[in-house]
DNA sequence: AATGAATGAGAGTTCATTCAT
DNA sequence: GATGAATGAACTCTCATTCAT
């Protein structure tokens, strides 16, 4: 008898082909990725490579869903509401950085950067499954925020993307174009701060909406 | 003699292969773009190619010196501070946008990042003669309207910084995904605007300075 | 104990693979019919059909041997005798071209002549089974009218193939070349009626033998 | 100075590619023929038979061309009306027979057929660069031998296939199928003769017409 | 008896690169 | 200086076949 989470082997085998392929695809890209390098370090043949996926594009596509899932923890945005706005805020653009800036994140992000006008579905897939579930949650959060008079009323959803914006402004966004040394964690969190500080200084509740469309 | 200005016959091929591999190196990648489709296109043979440049990353380093050059023009930033701070910022954050988001440009940007790891100078190349220049304009740009009390004191390379990850925020970051429709000029200007309120509010003189490191 | 009649379950379930076999190899040839194909469509596995046959070309024998027998029906010789003598060849020749018209039967020829240098027992085979049967019992048929004064005496089996090669001369030779469109039931009525008369009047009796060596 | 009859180096390696392909085509057949093994034997790699030939459709393509090219010699036909009826079909005949029993010459024949639902232009070429020829020659003489009263009125398109089927009634039709041994010089001659024999009968002068359509 | 899984060999094709002319 | 021709290595993918279960 098998319990639902048991795999079976074909699965398990599935699997590890899937990791190892992802290791590659992100270390190399799509194009640069060879079947028989991926087939090597599986330690099996093409051909048993290609008994479980029809094609090359398939396993990237395979990689890819495997990837996304990923990211649609829930880990980044779990207690988002817990303390004041402030705290919320600032923890969760931590944790935010924090995933994104890790290697394989980033080397997904120039995969899928990289690749989007090539495989236009890679895109979409991973922005439903990442940022926009973070983005839903974030504006779900500011939308309460804005109720309740700790945030001025505006379009939730646009805040929450200057939120995330204004995160990325400098660390994440030179470290997407590999220039200069990689920040550090203090520097990212100083970053962090400031960006929590200007966005609560924008969307504070004393002053009339202003993103909101005339 | 030949004086500076002009180019010898060499230089004249030289210039017009480059010319033609950067078309080719944007629409297909690097590793898709081959050398015998880039010499079909000169109209000369293969080996023609590797009289100007030894191997194919040679070439490529060389288009993209080439197009790291063009990035440099001042029209975005030009007239910066021409009326009221509110005008200056939206019409430059309008030309960034709208530079950012040509066809040509966003190849380029997937190009580069895409390849960052692999290439690690084309970043770098990059973020120097392009987004660093618009960086320090509108910096500068920004020191003197704080100086002259027209906005709280505060790191102005942050704020510019700020300033130009806020009109990113949602247009230019899917685009960048490849992700939903192309934004029309209108939403463009609707999220400059945004951006534009957003950061004018947030650095606003009227309170004392916020992303100053603690 | 298992009569002569019946088959076992092996038997039942190999003859199930060779007349799937059939139709893959008449349709695409021996070359391009793959095992996985056949596999496939017998919905087994691999594996099994190597436990029938140990190799392709073992189970194409079998497949060959299959088909060969279907060709000895009687159907088309049956009442070769059964009115006069252009009545009975009118009758028999528009079944033979009928029967090679088939697109299973072209589908054999090609395979047949095809692959006859690769195996050459298939074309003995078929031959065998096949035109040779046909050969046989218009040669005992033109022999009785040749005794009998209806026709001058010759060799009955060559004139047999006289026969038969007049019936085939027009579009059934084109069919097997694949040229031109496909010969219309009309057509086809109209060149063995040709054939026919220039049959009889070539072995008319009123002449000394012909075809007889001199 | 370049006659025009001198091949230029490229024309005279492409010549000796299609030679070479055409010998493992015709012997390999299309399927079978690899282009490893093609190169191998042509002395170059694999990727100079692709400088000549952008895929192996198109390299059979060419054999086919220059194959077809050696089938529209005059030679069979040449002095087609030399003498009497008897002595210009016997000779042509017996050239008929021995061209189209050539090795290569079955070997095409066998190409062409097994292939032709494949490749369907392949009949069609084939057919009208050979047999269509010889068939035109040939209808062209018996009707002139019509006009002249040597032989009764009939469609002579129809008489010169009618011919033409009755010389390889026997010998030519074990040939296409591989069965019993090879017809030798000898028997061929008989049964040319006796083609002949049978064919001037049928369309001898003293009978009304007979494959007239009615 | 049946099968899912595996595989070496080889298919057609393209690549960046070199070299004699 | 320019080129046509050549190539080895690598590519994606398929094949007939085997073996542990």
């Amino acid at each position: 008898m098998v319990s639902k989470i048991e795999l079976s082997s074909r699965d398990r085998r599935r699997q590890s082909i899937i990791s190892i392929a992802k290791a590659i695809f992100l270390k190399e890209g799509y194009g640069a990725a060879s079947m028989s390098h991926i087939a090597a370090e599986v330690g099996g043949s093409k051909a048993t490579l290609y008994a479980y996926f029809k094609c090359k594009t398939d396993l990237f596509a395979a990689v890819v869903e495997s990837i996304s899932g990923e990211f649609s923890g829930d880990a980044i945005t779990a207690d988002l509401a817990r303390g004041d706005l402030r705290d919320d805020l600032l923890r969760t653009g931590l944790r935010l950085i924090a995933f994104i800036r890790q290697p394989e994140t980033m080397a997904m992000q120039r995969l899928v950067i990289g690749e989007a006008e090539r495989f236009p579905e890679l895109g979409q897939v991973f922005f439903e499954t990442g940022p926009r579930q973070k983005l839903n949650q974030i504006s779900s959060y500011l939308q309460k925020a804005m109720d309740e008079g700790r945030l001025r009323r505006a379009d939730p959803m646009l805040a929450a993307e200057h939120f995330f914006a204004l995160c990325r402004a400098r660390g994440h966004h030179r470290m997407l174009w590999n220039v200069g040394p990689r920040p550090s964690p203090e520097e990212m969190e100083q970053e962090v701060r400031a960006a929590v500080a200007v966005f609560c200084d924008a969307y504070a509740p004393h002053l009339a909406p202003l993103n909101a469309a005339p």
